[in-house]
DNA sequence: AGCATATCCTATCGATCAAGTAGGATTCAA
DNA sequence: TTGAATCCTACTTGATCGATAGGATATGCT
């Protein structure tokens, strides 16, 4: 589950558009905000807007806002927008795999990986994020004291 | 959640190797199974064997068969072994990023996902891969009839 | 009108990596 | 000694990632 900079990117500025909610903020602020190379940040902003995910507003006192309210926007939408799906296995669609002998089953492996992936960044919505309030299936997830150490 | 193409490939050899288990299995014979090529197949057995998961004997007769029992390999080291940790976030382990402003709860988030990932990939032995016989929480993560759909 | 401040568009760049190939040296059993 | 196998080093090719450059276009204010 390799989340690129883009992607890290794009979740804490639209966390941080959450947070300024319904405000617009312009790129310079945003990048300001989170210490990211302003002409990249635009970038991602683009990717974002395209996906109808954040409105701008050009000229003085433009920026970017949120399309919808803060709870209404999931943190995988944010991450889909930028980097593609999700979970791919060997850039294909994890129903798509399909293979002989030893390996056949491994597309339900792969589906699983995908459902537990969703079941975080699908479940949870920037203004979770934004506020550390986040659904009890997360903290169930980082309570276990392996959670915080590499493998 | 991306699988590389190494990272598939992997597994479809660590199962194979598991079905044949305790035999050893030539490269020609793993790559012939699966239907990769062979020459890639090797450096990735190389992988393998660097890390322990297999054993190999060379010469005539020669060949790989898994370092442990199929029931003690975890689908999740083979991947470990040939791509980097299972999750990272712009080059960094979940638990090493850090933020300001609205984004300081995201490491939280970040380990969660890594969690959820482990909690497949680290449950799932070689042997139950094989088989198709995978833990309860796998089948219901791919009995929900949406985790077969897109998104 | 003119200016400052934004978004937005196109193009480019260097570095890195992924996937795969090539060729041969080495090992081992029969 | 021969054949089959692992193993080692090197290389190629293409794509992608992260980022930057320069300017065209829109907007509000005075």
């Amino acid at each position: 589950m390799q989340v690129s900079a883009r992607g890290e990117y794009a979740v804490r500025i639209a966390v941080t558009l959450a947070q300024g909610h319904p405000r617009t903020i312009s790129a310079s602020s945003l990048a300001a905000a989170q210490a990211l190379p302003r002409k990249f940040a635009e970038v991602i902003l683009g990717d974002l807007r395209r996906a109808h995910l954040v409105d701008s507003v050009r000229g003085v006192e433009g920026g970017y806002r949120l399309a919808r309210s803060p709870e209404d926007v999931s943190v995988g939408e944010v991450l889909r927008a930028v980097d593609g799906p999700l979970a791919e296995v060997r850039g294909r669609r994890p129903e798509e795999t399909s293979y002989e002998g030893a390996a056949v089953n491994l597309p339900r492996l792969w589906v699983a990986a995908r459902a537990a992936v969703r079941s975080v960044f699908d479940e949870v919505s920037l203004a979770q994020a934004a506020t550390g309030e986040f659904p009890l299936r997360i903290d169930e997830l980082t309570a276990a004291d392996d959670a915080w150490t590499p493998r």
